[in-house]
DNA sequence: TCCTGTCGTGACAATTACGTCACGACGAAC
DNA sequence: GTTCGTCGTGACGTAATTGTCACGACAGGA
């Protein structure tokens, strides 16, 4: 379940996001009204996404933002600015400084829970799951593992990476020579028969769908996205 | 250098974008004037980032974003979507597909420069890269290695999966559980020497920066963003 | 200061992963 | 059908990885 951090020191402002976001979906909210409060609760929650008006008390929103992508613990966390009315001024200076999305006050009620749903879409994809999906394949960078139609799979490193190279760019053939040198780092075009062998236990962990790499003879191997 | 798609219909507008492109920053371009010359070209050239005018001749801009979506050669790049004045009807039709931005004619050129390099720099974290930085580390989960002050360090993947979870909470202390948990999948409060073995191997090819690895006596290990 | 529990460290054996090879099967071109 | 080159496959030796253990060092509390 996302965390999410709202940080503002007006009251109803807080309440309307908070009603809007819990009735859509299930999160879990976080409130601050002023920036210490808000960096505090960031660094120690770790919250997956912050909404920070950058009119605050004492330190301004900017600034808040600017200590966030100060430190490793929050650098990532994306974060949607908010400010009373779309001044062009404010606009740029936020995008510049690495804010993920802009809302202008008064904003549409579903338009925030659509930017909200579309940061944390995209950043789950890539920091917290570093999962890749396609088909029934899913890939998880992290942990090294492939989940495949419910079973886990443990691939060695080196079948990890090939599986990787092959998967990333479904429906495109890769070279025998690009393989090598994205997984081996051979740099000529040797002569060997080690691609092959891998690929072969590739295909025997992937079981029946072990036809979804597909040998492009002459040329190299191509992952297919769906089974033929 | 990161490629990007222009598709719009006008060749001002397609003019006015690519040099304020080309002016900031060095990428390369790809234009296109309708939505099958778009999507031919983002599935064989695969930008790294698409401009997309909704209103297009033939095929609107929301059908050739649907399409990009559908096909996983496509499905993670992000789109900028362009329409003629911002009518919220469209921006939150936009959003719910899952546009990455929105930008509404007539646009600032420098809003522009900022939403391009705000959302390849995100993306270029995750997908393409997939590095993992803090401090002199970078990790990088698609070749499973650690580049260390110039150096290319070779880990195993038991290593790299300890690296990886102690990195990517810099600062907090992990169990030895939480730990165990992460990298071996033990479940239970397990008695074993294993953890301590794999860290002190980790210090011994982290060299000089074997100290970012901090002990925590009787809890378990912290990663250190700064040697201290 | 002593005691206790935790951690660091080096060595070791078992397991696993890796690359190479030989041979057979298969496709494509003629 | 024949020929040639590429690919699949099983086996095998080597190298690397991994988990465990024993012992000593050390920190923290009594």
């Amino acid at each position: 379940m996302p965390t999410i951090l709202i940080v503002d020191d007006e009251e109803d402002i807080r309440e309307l996001i908070a009603i809007n976001l819990l009735r859509e979906e299930k999160y879990t909210l976080l409130e601050a009204i002023n920036g210490l409060e808000a960096l505090h609760l960031a660094k120690t929650k770790r919250p997956d996404l912050i909404i920070l008006d950058l009119m605050l008390p004492e330190m301004d929103g900017l600034t808040v933002h600017k200590n966030l992508r100060e430190d490793p613990r929050t650098v990532n966390i994306p974060v949607i600015m908010l400010t009373a009315r779309g001044r062009l001024e404010e606009k740029i200076q936020g995008l510049e400084m690495g804010a993920d999305d802009y809302l202008a006050k008064p904003f549409s009620p579903k338009e925030l829970i659509l930017r909200v749903r579309n940061l944390l879409r995209r950043t789950n994809q890539n920091h917290g799951g570093s999962l890749i999906e396609t088909g029934p394949f899913s890939l998880d960078k992290n942990a090294l593992k492939l989940h495949l139609e419910g079973d886990e799979i443990e691939l060695t490193a080196t079948e990890f990476k090939l599986l990787l190279s092959l998967i990333e760019s479904p429906g495109i053939t890769q070279e025998r020579s690009d393989l090598l040198k994205k997984v081996w780092g051979y740099s000529d075009m040797i002569q060997t028969r080690t691609l092959d062998t891998h690929i072969k236990r590739l295909r025997e962990k992937l079981g029946s769908n072990g036809n979804s790499i597909e040998t492009v003879r002459g040329v190299g191997y191509r992952f297919l996205e769906e089974t033929v």
